[in-house]
DNA sequence: CTTCAAACGGACCGCGGTCCAGTTTTGTTC
DNA sequence: GAACAAAACTGGACCGCGGTCCGTTTGAAG
């Protein structure tokens, strides 16, 4: 079961994620709109754009990323090649707008979903369920990802890693309220990059657990308390030192 | 003065890092040849290689890092096109021959050069000034470093930066034994990468002050130890509440 | 001088991205 | 509901660049 259907409906970009002035854990007001794009296009448009998302969903699923040629997602959705320039601007843009949902879904999950990644559990444990879900969800799209970063630079300002960066900086300044926490926030995300994650599983051989393990123990370090007791079983922690 | 004449006579990749077995500080084998590549090549293709560097600086310090065509500096150098591709493989691997010096000499100064970077120094102390020298480093040749970063995942790989790793899990070793300390070390070192540095001094407009005072209280945080001096001295009143 | 691996150079290809003339949709007015 | 004008969309020709290929040239060893 391939993301084709599910990804066919949904949006190029997140809305922008309200900055938040509030260090404290209000309920994060969830900003997950549903389908911003989509609705306003002229009814070809859209119907075009639906095509092309789902041409390449089989492209990728059938011939992987590297078969996602711009000249044969317009031939597969039969779309003349400047209507995918115009709907998604390059070929980033394609692949962003097939990453979408899942973004949607992992801000979904740690704005208002069950704790310990949603609110209500504390907000060490909520770091630390933060990091190994978007752990999990970078290693399933991988090809994507690494595809879509042509351009280094251009990822970080997206807004759905910038709303991962927001909920962090927030999650940090309750953890460590002296720290610079957007800056700490930068750097921890830093340390989940797809490209890191990459490195790391495929190149190094490391397998999931130990960068999972990885990240609780750097959270442990960060926040200057020791790591909860069992390496896998997310119970609230218990100062055993 | 730009690094037009001492780059040229720069090989393309470092020799690869001994992997040390040793969690000691033995004084670190100083592995930095010369110029490895450069000697066993024909007289013709020695010289071309020469002139292509040469040309490819001179459009840098001219044009900027986009005017670095592979025709625009074949015709510079008054060489084939093939010629380059010959020579460097890729766009890539023109640009990291360009960047080979610079990486050599941070080497160097890690390797052999004077405490606190070089051996000498408490491994502490060695690892906030390694952080910091690569910051800067990194931050003058960002534009390069970026251009040259076409798939994010190959950087990774290259002997240079596996260097930079290697060095930093041996410290790691020193200071916190008990840790992971080569996930530890890439972990780290991804918080110093290019495209973080870029995103935070020119599109957070972080100055490099503060990326440094990052780098040593996430040092301090992850050694389990308090920060060297103060904590912080020039901190800019940024408790945007 | 002979020989040949190595190096050369430029024609060639595919793809990302731009452009614009022509077409379709939408909303408005009668 | 028909006519119409503006706005939006379409598609394919076109361009530049990265990368490949292959026939030709050249340096150096015997």
């Amino acid at each position: 079961m391939f993301p084709v259907l599910y990804a066919v409906f949904m949006s190029r970009a997140l809305p922008p994620f309200p900055s938040p002035q509030e260090p404290f854990d209000v309920p994060e007001l969830l900003e997950v709109g549903p389908a911003p794009e989509e609705a306003c296009l002229r009814a070809d448009a859209a119907r075009n754009r639906a095509r092309l998302l789902e041409a390449a969903a089989r492209l990728i699923a059938e011939h992987g990323v590297a078969a996602v040629t711009m000249e044969a997602v317009a031939a597969a959705a039969q779309v003349g090649k400047g209507t995918v320039f115009r709907r998604f601007g390059d070929r980033t843009g394609l692949l962003m707008a097939l990453l979408d949902h899942s973004d949607r879904m992992l801000q979904a999950d740690f704005l208002a979903g069950p704790p310990p990644l949603g609110p209500g559990a504390p907000p060490l444990d909520r770091l630390r369920a933060f990091g190994v879900a978007v752990l999990y969800r970078y290693a399933e799209k991988l090809d994507l990802l690494l595809a879509a970063q042509t351009e280094p630079t251009r990822r970080l300002s997206h807004p759905a890693v910038s709303a991962l960066r927001t909920h962090m900086t927030v999650l940090l300044r309750q953890i460590v309220p002296d720290a610079d926490c957007e800056l700490l926030a930068q750097t921890l995300l830093a340390s989940l990059d797809p490209a890191v994650i990459h490195h790391q599983t495929r190149r190094c051989g490391m397998p999931m657990e130990r960068l999972e393990a990885g990240w609780i123990d750097l959270v442990a370090r960060v926040a200057g308390t020791p790591p909860p007791q069992p390496l896998r079983s997310p119970e609230p922690p218990r100062p055993s030192r």
